[in-house]
DNA sequence: CGGGATCCCGCTGGATACTG
DNA sequence: CAGTATCCAGCGGGATCCCG
């Protein structure tokens, strides 16, 4: 019996469940990285109007050129967003999400709705758990 | 007019829309680690029953005990694992989901169910980026 | 068996300067 | 304006050894 958890393949073994390591990790891990979440985000709110770079850059604070270039390249890649060269003078490039790019953004929001809903907890945690570990320092 | 996108507070300047960093992409950061989800994962697995240290070990093919360690804790810190030391010879731990852990699971199904769905196609898009990138090197 | 302690390599990402 | 190029510090994470 081949079972599947958080679309991952799942063998059972006489020593228990083991699961195997697969590509949607590649996918994950990309989504993880410290920038591209805010990206999607932004993105997100002018949903059927483009975006400049610039606006992009000014709209996240704390982000470099060369970082948001990276991200945005990525999600080139993945086909999440698509980018609009405008040969002017000087130059304007826009970004907007595709149809993939915007088929995530409910299931997306789903789950950083259980963070909105639950970080304060999980501080609260770290806190307490800090605490604790430096009594015994 | 305060927005929010994700759970995250959005201000409108006149140059558009500015995200404010906060605190949820700390715990967005933790879970887009290398390892965390399939620990996860493999806990929920058996909701009711804890599971060994050995047992997670041997269900993520390359984790590495140092890593599984670490990966470990840092749930427990957040409140999303508890840890069970049994003071036996050689000695037993188990690990669980907390009720906070368990609450978690729908959202992250919601979001890793797109990725299943989605990731051939993003694999098929990256390639194809590569492959043109490629003809202008 | 579970998990510290240490060493070390590679990648992420920041700062800065230059270009079409 | 929207990049690209280069340099470099920090940290994630693997390998190995030791310990209750």
């Amino acid at each position: 019996m081949a079972r599947e958890i958080n679309g991952r393949p799942v063998i059972e073994t006489s020593h228990g469940p083991v699961l195997t390591p697969c590509a949607p990790g590649s996918v994950l891990a990309r989504l993880g990285d410290k920038w591209t979440i805010l990206v999607i985000s932004l993105l997100s709110l002018s949903p059927d109007a483009p975006m400049r770079f610039g606006a992009l850059r000014r709209g996240i604070p704390d982000i470099s050129q060369r970082m948001l270039t990276l991200t945005l390249r990525n999600l080139e890649r993945d086909g999440l967003v698509v980018r609009h060269y405008y040969t002017e003078l000087p130059p304007r490039v826009e970004y907007e999400l595709t149809e993939r790019g915007k088929s995530m953004l409910k299931p997306l929001a789903g789950f950083t709705d259980w963070i909105r809903d639950t970080w304060q907890d999980i501080e609260a945690s770290r806190a307490e758990f800090d605490e604790k570990e430096q009594g015994r320092n």
